[in-house]
RNA sequence: GGAGGGGUAGCGAAGUGGCUAAACGCGGCGGACUGUAAAUCCGCUCCCUCCGGGUUCGGCGGUUCGAAUCCGUCCCCCUCCA
């Protein structure tokens, strides 16, 4: 037993084992699990909240699902009564991208930051209770540091111990460059963790080494050292590559209920459990069931999946919206019947057009080049129709309906 | 300061005077089969187009009947030595 403890009475004690178990689950890796303990027994011995920090690039303001891994982690906190404190790299966006030998990310302005950070709180705000969130600019402390003090800083850590970290080593290893800035960039992030006295720091595993730097930095400057918390990535729709924006592979928390149904439908089975665990608010013994269900045979994975896409859209549109996500999925994509919310397009010219000309000045494809590899593709349909010969002619009528693609639908209605 | 290696389509990577709008792989898209899963198979993937054109291989200029390929020049990137 942690010595704290013993300073307890049985009720904390027991409460220290219930918030334990809790900031547990689903977590990759804490390190060290004795340091969480003993300061969440400290926090209840003398009353008095952990800090959780959480940085942010301002950069991609967009919140996906592979963000709710670590905000669903905070909110654990946030319910028993912890601070979060939220760090926008406002100054690390400033200086611009550490990585990769694309062209220097452009410098976000004062203005645009701001932005960002405001379309990040609206969606964070879903699963956070924003109004008990500190908030916190990097930029504050970072560019009042003068050139002594970053020497001073560079001063307190090894080349070797920067070596250390993944992406170094491997481009070393195989002869990419590192430019300077970038080693600063750990070291920014660990000061940062100085100034706020943060307890615990939370990111997905991708952030080990610069959440590590943190605890090596407090220890640096006499304060007391953060706990790392480090969540699984998640990977996004095509099962292998981490959620993100640009791999377009993510489901957006902003994004409509059929979208969102869809797109979780369309994750592959072996994420499913990953998936129920990370960035659903089923408990442990829920997801237990469905997980030896499946395996014994006594749940179709499809109906597994459509649970998980059903609590998807719940936890962000409502039991509503994911009934009725769930009733169109079963309509347009199990029985193939048309979608319920096809855009309807008034069509103002000749009734009898080719069906290529047709699908441009629909702008469902942008040129004709396209529309006919499309066709040759046999993946154009009017009317449920396949259209089989690129060079047809179209008579149009009322409510006509012109499939291209999997997903894109029009109905035509006729100028009167 | 010195030596060397590079810049080809979204990415990776062949190609070193005509057969090259440019192999191959990945990614993306469409189709078949399914459960909008996985696996598999087929097709499309510079732009426009009915035929047929147009613009490409870091930028610019040149040699040539003809250049991604040869020459000049400029820009950018990387590695090693000091």
């Amino acid at each position: 037993m942690i010595p704290v403890l013993e300073q307890l009475t049985e009720q904390q004690q027991n409460e220290v084992k219930k918030q334990m178990a809790i900031y547990k689950h689903g977590v990759q890796d804490i390190i060290p699990t004795e340091e969480l303990e003993t300061k969440v027994a400290k926090s209840i011995l003398e009353n008095r909240p952990l800090k959780i920090k959480l940085g942010l690039d301002p950069s991609a303001p967009d919140v996906h699902l592979g963000h709710t891994v670590v905000l669903n982690k905070l909110r654990q906190f946030q319910q028993n009564g912890h601070v979060i404190q939220l760090i926008i790299g406002d100054f690390t966006g400033k200086i611009g991208d550490p990585t990769g030998k694309s062209v220097a990310r452009k410098q976000l302005t004062t203005e645009e930051v701001e932005h960002n950070a405001k379309t990040y709180f609206e969606q964070f705000g879903k699963i956070i209770d924003m109004e008990k969130v500190e908030l916190h600019y990097n930029s504050k402390w970072l560019s009042k540091l003068n050139f002594e003090d970053v020497i001073n800083l560079a001063g307190k850590i090894t080349v070797a111990r920067l070596l250390e970290r993944d992406d170094f080593d491997e481009r070393i290893s195989t002869g990419k460059p590192i430019s300077l800035h970038e080693f600063f960039y750990p070291l920014m992030q660990g000061y940062d963790s100085v100034m706020l006295e943060c307890d615990i720091e939370l990111g997905g595993t991708d952030q080990h080494f610069n959440i590590l730097m943190g605890r090596h930095y407090q220890e640096k400057f006499g304060k007391e050292k953060q706990v790392a918390m480090l969540m699984p990535l998640l990977e996004g729709l095509d099962g292998v590559e981490k959620m993100s924006k640009s791999k377009r592979n993510y489901i957006g928390i902003d994004e409509a209920p059929n979208e969102m149904y869809g797109k979780s439908m369309s994750i592959p089975d072996t994420l499913m459990v990953k998936y129920f665990e990370l960035v659903t608010d089923l408990d442990k013994e829920e997801i237990d069931t469905i997980k030896s269900d499946v395996a014994s045979g006594k749940l179709h994975p499809r109906d597994a999946k459509m649970l998980l896409a059903r609590t998807i859209v719940r936890m962000y549109h409502g039991q509503e919206a994911a009934k009725e996500s769930e009733k169109h999925f079963i309509s347009v994509f199990q029985q193939g019947s048309l979608p319920s919310d096809i855009p309807v397009i008034q069509w103002n010219g000749s009734l009898e057009i080719s069906i290529i000309d047709l699908i441009v000045e629909l702008k469902m494809l942008s040129s004709k080049s396209e529309a006919r590899r499309m066709i040759l593709n046999r993946g154009v349909k009017v009317d449920n129709e396949k259209v089989e010969d690129a060079s047809s002619c179209l008579i149009l009528s009322e409510g006509m309906v012109i499939q291209v693609g999997k997903r894109k639908f029009v109905k035509i209605t006729l100028n009167k």
